[in-house]
DNA sequence: ACTTAGTATCTCAGTAGTAAGAAACACATC
DNA sequence: GATGTGTTTCTTACTACTGAGATACTAAGT
């Protein structure tokens, strides 16, 4: 997965994992070997979080995509528009890119005046990220068909099981967020914003 | 703007999305304009939800990458692994890549001797790809580390839990696949096995 | 002041993956 | 058989993004 691509980042990407799976015809396969249960609990709970991830996601990127806009770059807009500038360092944590990444995708914002850079006064090599006039314009006009985008591709549940999955997932991402900071080979640096 | 009884009761904080957000230096922000109830918890839950699946997406990725595989190639491996030779189109729709990826893909496998292409006796357009003895091995000896690392990247929630949020996320995901094969620029093709 | 370490951004070569369409073929109908 | 339609794989051109290192700066110790 992708990843994962580009997910895991981009991650991410998919994992059919999974155990079970009728045998090949070349006598294969059996392997299975299938761990305990604990694990086989483990894995089907990663297919559906993946597939739940990727279809929502395919949604709101078909979404985006109409804007002309990538997910990556729709991701900067957002978290400039809620939360005002912010040092890049600050915005590559929160869209979860490489340095490498938002310096191109900013630099690409900028190209179509959504975004500006803004020096900042107390540290010379730092540079904030801000919305322009457009950008903010772009932006008021296109979130709330997003906002309305993830509420229609959430309607599988009721609200008050959206709330239970959101308090399970947090768990479950908070404990893995611990683990993957402790990952070697993980790229750290990822600003959870505590709590 | 009418934020006036924000964060009501239980809505917390948090989250890029819908509330909250210190005004920006221009009276920007303000926006928010903020879509009612449902749409908070579903932005909440989608932010969540891309949190865990990137954490344990990137403790994934690093596990495959140690091994020299990338997450899709991994993903490849595992699924002919535990099903058999498949053809190509069935290998890319559990997959979840573009055709020319996994083309793309089984020739580098190909090239380093884990996977092979059979001619299909019924259909001479068809290929199958199956793993090789090599291929095999390898994943005998990776798959089980593999799901142990998963049940590990899960420790944030016991085995009830996790049963529990499989449940709701087969509920999220299916409708959410609904959608996405109805929705126009939405990569079709998506076979989510049944059940 | 000087050194050393740490941090923030940027550069650039490389790569994984996509998209669109061509080529090869199956199958149904004439 | 010939023809048209749909399916499956492969090719090609391209793009978003990564990763490693370069650059420029701050901060802390000496």
């Amino acid at each position: 997965m992708k990843i994962a691509k580009r997910m895991v980042e981009g991650e991410r990407r998919a994992q059919s994992a999974a155990v079970g799976g009728a045998p090949g015809p070349a006598g294969t396969v059996g392997a299975v070997v299938t761990a305990d249960l604990r694990t086989a609990t483990a894995l089907k709970l990663w297919v559906v979080l993946t597939r739940s991830y990727w279809a929502i996601g395919a949604i709101l990127k078909a979404h985006v995509e109409r804007h002309d806009l990538t997910p990556a770059e729709f991701a900067i807009l957002e978290v400039l528009y809620h939360k005002g500038p912010l040092l890049l360092g600050e915005v590559q944590k929160k869209v979860l890119v490489s340095s490498g990444g938002i310096t191109f995708l900013v630099d690409r914002l900028t190209a179509r005046g959504l975004v500006e850079r803004q020096a900042c006064p107390t540290d010379r090599r730092a540079r904030y990220a801000a919305l322009t006039k457009r950008g903010r314009k772009l932006m008021s006009d296109i979130f709330p068909t997003h906002a309305e985008t993830v509420r229609e591709a959430m309607t599988g549940l009721g609200r008050a099981e959206q709330r239970q999955l959101t308090e399970l997932l947090k768990s479950l991402g908070s404990e893995a967020f611990r683990l993957a900071a402790e990952t070697p080979g993980c790229k750290a640096a990822m600003a959870v914003e505590p709590r």
